[in-house]
DNA sequence: CTGAAAGCGCTTACAG
DNA sequence: CTGAAAGCGCTTACAG
């Protein structure tokens, strides 16, 4: 008389089969769409499941291990328009799949955090891991990512990795963009804004700016050049620290939104108006961009697509590994496509009010 | 020799009882701390599950019916600082206990959607429901709710509902402490935008900014009083209406950040300088509100203490759903104790910038 | 084209 | 304090 949570009503594969004269086996090739059931005898058992609100229990297709596979995400709890918005992509566009998406928060940005929490998850039955900034710089290279013999794709990483596949934009070229824009509106005295020395992608967007200087003949200077950490208060201090040079910058490209953000808070705080005083450009295009005044001017990274096509990479090397598996057992041994281990999507410069217009 | 995708090196509990020379069971016992296993007995088998990096499967436990409950999440993909706050910090308190979330996209904000949604949730398996704005109103009263049968807890409602609890903070006395705080600093036009008419909480906002200025004997008028959709894009427009009145108001109540940032725009954009000219109140203390500038001045709801007692109240419904039947089975009546049905936390009135200081 | 059997890893009664 | 047995809902070989 007493049900178990799980029976609460459920209906399973047996009372489809019995209501539809059939067995077990046979509802699970509809469902599966196999393609080994009859025009008839599908038809008929399609109706009935549709009927009586049969939906497969993941629990047991985990179990037997046919489930679509778990993917694990470490993030980093810091508060980052950014981060923010890549988790919910990812988490959409796993779920879009119907892949299980099991995160866990890092504590902190360390190497052995990172390799502790990721072993954590695929103990815990991970079976591929997503890696969204800055895990994948973290993990790339450890024995750690090696030891867990699982397949991971990074998102937004300044280049390709040996060791994971990686979905990003061209940062060297997004940086470049924003200085060629920003010279063209006839700014002269550019000073950039940097994430932390470790990150590379940073680094590579802070390549492309010095070649846009070289390219128009303005010379490089190390002082216009100022490191944050990401976050609106670093944003805040290195603006302020540009601001008071004996030579403040006519513009301040800042390597995300938040800093751009407090960039213009800086601004406004000495009652320069900008774009008029200073142009400002951030990186990102998350939510805070629209919300500032004057909007801001800055890259779009297409954090939806690159999720999608992590998501599908993942599947991808999942589905691969296991033919793999099938095909050594049957003796076979090459054959099997490579995985593109990088992709490159566009960005888009979007422009709005925080930098003159043409 | 070939191996599914689940069995990936798992180590099981057989694994585990058999080196330990003890039975399953008895691991389990020691794993889920029943008190049954002898002091010595539990320690072995604690050393070996450490040892051996047991994880108990999820998989396993759910399809037995003594996996912590999934609870089901429906949310609407719009734009919304606070919702995809809500949303992250539902998922880390539900990851926090153990418990799977499951969430599933509305793609329109309707009763029959959310009740689509709801119901093709806890077919999948949800034992119940969180319900973050706007789908508590959605679907508080309707009969889809009723033959559901799954407990269900709404975040940042407006006041109690009938059948489902509520964790959500006084938004009467939220308005009017933030319209007594405006009245307090001088300002005597205020306006308010509010959200969408159906939306209670935002009523409630609306009679407490009323009973302010009842208060303190400053006529209430139509006019000054616009109506938004909680997008920043309504924001800009309402902010406009009331900026283009004859006697424009020096002050504006705006019934969440992403409005309120949209006054502080409109007011830059011509040439009027917060809080000096305009000051501008917001709702949630969102990331946007420490982006703009000036910062606003906001009322924080706990939206972090909202998700984690939401989740307590979940967990208390289902265990007592399952103590409920048990006794049931046993012959036994009541003597249950009642969940609180209506948390009420908190909030707290945050001044910035935005408002000029006393 | 369809099915009977075995088993995934775990826990719940029920015995000792 | 400990264990043998049954079963959760599904799928994978293997037969017909």
């Amino acid at each position: 008389m007493r049900r178990s949570r799980q029976q609460r009503d459920r209906v399973t594969i047996q009372d489809v089969a019995q209501r539809a004269g059939v067995s077990a086996m046979t509802v699970s090739n509809v469902v599966n769409r196999t393609g080994k059931v009859g025009e008839s005898t599908r038809a008929r058992v399609r109706a009935i499941i549709e009927e009586m609100g049969y939906v497969p229990s993941q629990a047991a297709r985990h179990l037997v291990g046919a489930a679509p596979a778990r993917i694990g995400l470490i993030y980093l709890d810091i508060e980052s328009m950014f981060l923010s918005l890549a988790h919910g992509e990812v988490s959409a566009a796993a779920a879009e799949k119907g892949l299980q998406l099991m995160v866990r928060r890092a504590g902190a940005a360390t190497p052995d955090k990172a390799a502790a929490v990721a072993l954590s998850l695929v103990r815990s039955g991970a079976d591929a891991l997503l890696l969204i900034p800055p895990f994948a710089e973290l993990l790339t290279g450890t024995p750690a990512l090696r030891t867990l013999g699982v397949p991971a794709v990074a998102i937004a990483t300044a280049g390709p990795l040996p060791d994971m596949a990686t979905v990003r934009i061209d940062n060297h070229a997004a940086g470049r963009a924003v200085a060629d824009l920003l010279i063209a509106r006839g700014y002269r005295r550019i000073a950039i804004i940097t994430g932390p020395g470790g990150h590379s992608d940073s680094v590579a967007r802070l390549d492309g700016y010095k070649s846009a200087l070289a390219a128009h003949g303005i010379p490089f200077r190390p002082e216009l050049c100022a490191e944050g950490l990401f976050s609106f208060e670093t944003g805040l201090i290195a603006t302020d620290i540009l601001l008071n040079l004996p030579q403040p910058p006519d513009a301040i490209m800042a390597a995300n939104d938040d800093m751009a953000a407090a960039a213009l808070w800086a601004a406004h705080r000495r009652g320069l108006v900008p774009p008029r005083d200073l142009a400002v450009t951030g990186f990102d295009d998350t939510l805070v961009a629209t919300r500032v005044w004057p909007a801001l001017t800055t890259v779009r990274q297409p954090i939806k697509d690159m999720a999608v096509r992590a998501i599908d990479l993942l599947v991808e090397a999942l589905g691969r590994s296991a033919a793999a598996s099938g095909a050594a057992a049957g003796g076979m041994v090459a054959g099997i496509a490579p995985t593109p281990r990088d992709v490159v999507l566009d960005f888009t410069l979007v422009e709005r009010g925080s930098v003159r217009p043409a």
